[in-house]
DNA sequence: ATAAAAATATGTTAAAAAACATACAAATGT
DNA sequence: ACATTTGTATGTTTTTTAACATATTTTTAT
């Protein structure tokens, strides 16, 4: 029944495709699949990661709880990806947790047998290296300018970010993502209102047009510029 | 005349450790040694990285330039570590700049050399990932603290942290490394007027005792309260 | 030794964003 | 179908912090 599991392990996409007939089978023997609905918590903070998880189907928000509870959403998942591979790699509890925004389908590697093949495969070790530097670069640049830009520039710039990760509709602007004005909130650094003001006064200068959690660009320029000048 | 880099690749502390005496002696040969004065710049935004960087003396800034030019540390490095590692292992030009903010000796491991090494030893890949991840569940701690702390919580969280990395004087109290408050101030996210405003009320509290540079911790268990509450 | 520049200090004002309040709409459960 | 909860919307007040202004001290360069 873990079909999707496998499915993963042979996408030519994926960072296992540079892997062997026999590695991949290996994969397959020792990942089981796990299916969560929307607003499931796959892990939380403080867990112990039992494996390397990947995203089949499905969208999901990795955040931490901050001061006083505060919520903020540091990574958005996507099929087919990797998540909570930082806690497992660092050797660590997961420092924050994840949260299906979609119905979502996941294969969890296990951990034994991912190091068995890391340690012989230099170059799966080489496509994780790269992983992390990515995603440190991003970190580095999420720090910077959701701290130095004001609420127009981070909302602009979440709004890129999501369009950018998850695509759009086959009409050309709508944004292939539904989140609550609050996960954009939590996204863009700011209360939920400022979010929903800010969303509204983006609207009334036609940048984007809102149609419930709808959300289309309709002025990507418009949107870019707002996003740079902070 | 390289005799520091030397020093470095032999030492126990470092993730050359795991290598074997002829890994070590091929990354010996093909390492420079580069000396540094204070406020020189080690590499910046935009440069290509041609190496792996060593710090075998001195201290370091790491800092990107964010909205209008303020700047932001994202990171300090001290010796024995690697600066620069995360645009090498990411391919990309440096998304950040580094600065010695006091004299330095650096280290600089031929790039080609780290990668043949890398392709057959599993276990500085590993060390890699390691530091890679550890580094980033950093950066995503800071992106939320320092956007959802007050100034208070930043400064406090700041001084434990430089306090953390660089250690205390014999003295017990005074935090070994002399930054300008310009340098607090890019390091906690807030003005110069601030951060020097906020180390006064400290003083005045108690918490800390100022002499020009010199920061002693006077009350650690306040300065933790501060920084926890936010 | 002295001028110039840079760093530190502190008070005042202005801008940004959070907090709060309230209303309304939509989704959900019974 | 209705009540309840959750999400969205918008106006007002308050807090926080940046921006600005101006001394004073320290460092640096000549």
């Amino acid at each position: 029944m873990n079909i999707e599991c496998h499915n993963i392990i042979d996408n030519q996409m994926s960072v296992f495709s540079v892997l062997n007939q026999e590695e991949k089978e290996l994969l397959k023997k020792n990942s089981t699949c796990t299916y969560y609905k929307k607003n499931d918590i796959i892990y939380k903070e403080g867990d112990k990661p039992s494996g390397l998880i990947c995203l089949s189907k499905g969208k999901v928000k990795i955040f931490k709880e901050g001061v006083g509870g505060r919520e903020q959403i540091v990574r958005m998942a996507k099929p087919v990806g990797f998540i909570g591979y930082r806690a497992l790699f660092a050797e660590q509890n997961y420092l924050a947790s994840a949260e299906a925004i979609e119905d979502c389908v996941i294969c969890t590697i296990e951990k034994e047998t991912l190091y068995k093949i890391l340690s012989t495969n230099s170059e799966l070790s080489f496509s994780i290296i790269r992983s992390l530097a990515s995603e440190l670069g991003f970190s580095n640049n999420r720090t910077v300018t959701l701290t130095q830009k004001h609420i127009r520039g981070r909302l602009a710039e979440s709004l890129l970010f999501l369009k950018d990760t998850y695509g759009i509709e086959d009409d050309e602007a709508t944004i292939k993502v539904y989140l609550s004005r609050e996960d954009i909130a939590n996204l863009s650094n700011m209360t939920t209102s400022n979010a929903i003001r800010t969303l509204s006064t983006f609207a009334s200068e036609k940048i984007i047009a809102l149609d419930g959690r709808k959300i289309k660009i309709l002025d990507l320029k418009g949107l870019e510029r707002i996003s740079e000048l902070g």
